[in-house]
DNA sequence: TAGATTGTTAATCGATTAACAATC
DNA sequence: TAGATTGTTAATCGATTAACAATC
């Protein structure tokens, strides 16, 4: 049954059931009960229809889910067939890794073009992707709907550019900065990807105790 | 006082924390108070006094927190001053900018070295650091303590490089590749970075209601 | 049908928030 | 001293787990 709100804690546990399940579709594997995917993936039964139950009734008692289905429908509310669009900010080493090597098309996401100031880059073609000065990029947006900009610029002008950003009316960043953003409009969604935190999480880890 | 057990909400919060009286130590803040804090986090005061007593007590009645000395107690906290040693697999595109782009060492660790295949690469230095043919792995970390392993190698190989990090005795893997490591050794922590779980939790926050 | 497994309600557990005595 | 703010204990809130009737 439909909820209003659905917990963060939940949310994030969508993607990885999203992987698992993909992962089980490729591997041909027709059906599967919460029982057995909880096992696979570490986590309870319970949890998993707790969790499934925020968005609908996807199983049917005595057999299980069929995997292709869950998939599909975790796909649906994860918004992977609303043919996302995005941009990115900072042609860098970070950002041609991403543009060059992560498959935005595989999520959902049509990636249609890089902003840099670099002379050597503005004007050529990374992996597909045409790369424009970052002069034009209110033109652009006026322009193309672009759902998500993605910002791999360096941390000395994150903040202004993210600014530069939702003045434009995306919706969402995608964080690789290591700013925290000063942004605080209910208009859009900041997705952080903090490195440090997580570099530091696992230092925490091997530490001593 | 110190506790046994700290819960994992607490840890991902400890960078955080380390990050924002980083920035307000260089900012030249002498003292604040959990409750400034908290404003400025987003957090209530009463959070940060319950996080930070899992560790000790660092704070004065009437006063607050020193910036200076609460950062040094999280750095510490977090491992920041264990000299920890790292090395990356896989010198591509996003091996390449983490090598030459993020700063290790004002997160405590050294990168000693990078490991690949492509023999245009191997034998180069990269940001100062060396880059060995992964034929040699095994015998670099029987001759070098290392405590991380960073894995930016392609998906195809990503589980086969774990385990061999494992068997040599690291750590810790920082792992970038969009795979579920199947090690499940209590000798080692593995601290993901999946960065299609992050675009698809934001594909999810800008999607129809 | 009998066995399996769901979706959901109730019980438990853990994390966050509130309150306050201690004290700088 | 008086005001401020801690560390900690108690209360609340939310998330996870357990149990089970419904039913394929």
């Amino acid at each position: 049954m439909k909820k209003g709100k659905v917990s963060s804690a939940v949310i994030r546990r969508l993607p990885r059931y999203y992987r698992h399940l993909d992962e089980l579709y490729r591997s041909g594997t027709v059906r599967i009960s919460s029982s057995a995917l909880a096992a696979s993936m570490g986590l309870t039964a319970s949890q998993i229809r707790q969790d499934l139950s925020c968005f609908g009734e996807f199983g049917q008692q005595g057999y299980g889910y069929n995997v292709e289905k869950l998939r599909g429908e975790v796909a649906s509310i994860l918004g992977m067939n609303e043919n996302h669009t995005a941009i990115i900010l900072g042609a860098g080493n970070l950002g041609r890794a991403l543009i060059e090597n992560f498959p935005f098309h595989l999520n959902g996401f049509r990636l249609m073009a890089a902003f840099d100031v670099e002379p050597r880059v503005v004007g050529t073609r990374l992996g597909g992707v045409p790369v424009y000065h970052v002069d034009t990029l209110e033109n652009y947006l006026a322009d193309h709907r672009t759902d998500v900009g993605v910002l791999t610029v360096p941390g000395s002008v994150a903040a202004a550019s993210a600014q530069r950003l939702v003045d434009s009316g995306v919706q969402g960043i995608w964080n690789f900065t290591n700013i925290e953003l000063p942004i605080h409009s209910d208009q859009v969604m900041i997705e952080n990807v903090h490195f440090a935190d997580s570099l530091l999480t696992l230092s925490y880890l091997i530490s001593e105790p």
